[in-house]
DNA sequence: AGGCGCTTGTGAAGGCGTGCACAAATCGCG
DNA sequence: CGCGATTTGTGCACGCCTTCACAAGCGCCT
């Protein structure tokens, strides 16, 4: 239930924003990693670079690059290459990452201590604006320059700092109360680290990240690999695909 | 592997593990997430459980759920549903997950150190057995009751307890060069927390995890979202899928 | 024993994504 | 000014995955 189609943007026509053709789910998943990319190579000097050699800095196929960055429209110079900047410049658009977007994490605990100070997050167009937790022990605890509140604060703080982007870092137990709490906040898109499926509104977003599932995933191979080699054939080596990379 | 088999393996015949019929990618990736969801219900008392309420309880669709678990061999009862804990025993066996795997972890910054004490490991049939690190100050250094050794200690470490699963969380700058001293100790499986790209021999699995990645594609849903409720029709909510969980 | 309701397992259809292969376009050079 | 080298953008075919729909199987009740 709830979940459905993509209604089509109607035939545009309106003038606006062309908003966005909607793109593959499967290629935005790979943006971001262009984009890093893009920006190893533009510290790297580059001015230009081909298909051929970004898809090798994102570790992806060139024909299917090329197709991603159609999909957004084309900016690219047959015979020469993407102008890194603009490229840059396009893919930060499109991602919605040429405003900083506000974050608040809720559970301050092992993990949400991490990513409370995870660099990646401010170097890549997010600011963590809050830190949420429910144990009075932990309100008033500053980590990395940041106060913890109390969670009861939640609808608060989100106003206050436009917050449309939560992160989950909470036991399993207690994220869904957390979910439906960052929902009645305005929230409409969050990052859960719990261990569960959360149940929200159809118009809100949720990403999943099981650190304990990656492993799992791994052991099978693992597991695979091992009866493989001890099986008649031998040849172990050449596994089908293995640069996995995460995201749906 | 393993000591008893429930009731028989079906194949048989040649009387060795059949090794499995090569489950599509898919399916291995929803696995770890029926199991969790099993395990929940385990806890929860139930004894039997349908396809409907375990896709239910780990948000997929029902006939997705029973066709990955008719790739393993057939372990449900028409008109019954599924033995919970036979069930789990067996996507446990295909996981590999009936024996405790070693992990090692290299790179105990910010988020290593926090990886290094996450339960979820643990509980779900991992054990880290080793911290890494290359700065000599951390070295020493005594994390959740696992002493910090120094990087150069890798090859030795890991064939004393067996390591064939290792977690990179260094900064992006040393993760290939971690990832060729695990593959050269003999690691075939990485999970790779590094923002970049890993080059590796074709009988190792790399996974990759990148938190910033995540967060940009929520980004983008946002952006989108937000482009949406401007435009005319001004229908906002019931964006396209909501529930998109992590795992290629 | 027989029938009825429930649930699994699966054939088939459709959709999505990938990768090949090539036409179109651009630049640089003679 | 034209030609060749290079690289983009894309039509097309293939394969994987998802989803529907239903037959087959199982237990229970009468």
């Amino acid at each position: 239930m709830s979940q459905q189609r993509h209604g089509s943007t109607p035939g545009s026509g309106s003038g606006n924003v062309p908003a966005f053709p909607d793109l593959p789910e499967a290629t935005i998943a790979r943006l971001p990693e262009y984009l890093r990319a893009l920006h190893n190579l533009g510290e790297g000097g580059s001015d230009t670079i081909s298909s051929e050699g970004l898809a090798a800095a994102a570790g992806v196929n060139s024909a299917k690059l090329r197709k991603d960055l159609s999909h957004l429209g084309s900016y690219g110079t047959r015979g020469v290459g993407y102008d890194v900047a603009l490229l840059i410049e396009q893919i930060e658009y499109v991602l919605g990452l040429d405003q900083r977007r506000a974050v608040c994490l809720v559970g301050v605990g092992n993990l949400g201590h991490a990513l409370a100070g995870y660099d990646g997050f401010a170097s890549r167009g997010f600011k963590i604006v809050a830190l949420l937790d429910a144990d009075e022990a932990k309100v008033g605890e500053v980590i990395h320059g940041l106060a913890v509140r109390h969670i009861d604060e939640l609808a608060q703080v989100a106003v206050e700092e436009s917050i449309a982007i939560g992160v989950i870092a909470t036991p399993a137990g207690a994220a869904q109360a957390v979910a439906d709490e960052l929902v009645a906040a305005g929230v409409t898109s969050i990052l859960n680290f719990a261990p569960c499926v959360l149940s929200v509104p159809a118009n809100v977003d949720v990403r999943k990240v099981d650190l304990a599932i990656e492993l799992q995933i791994l052991s099978f191979h693992e597991h695979r690999k091992a009866t493989l080699t001890a099986l008649p054939g031998g040849r172990s080596a050449t596994g089908a695909g293995n640069q996995e990379a995460v995201g749906s």
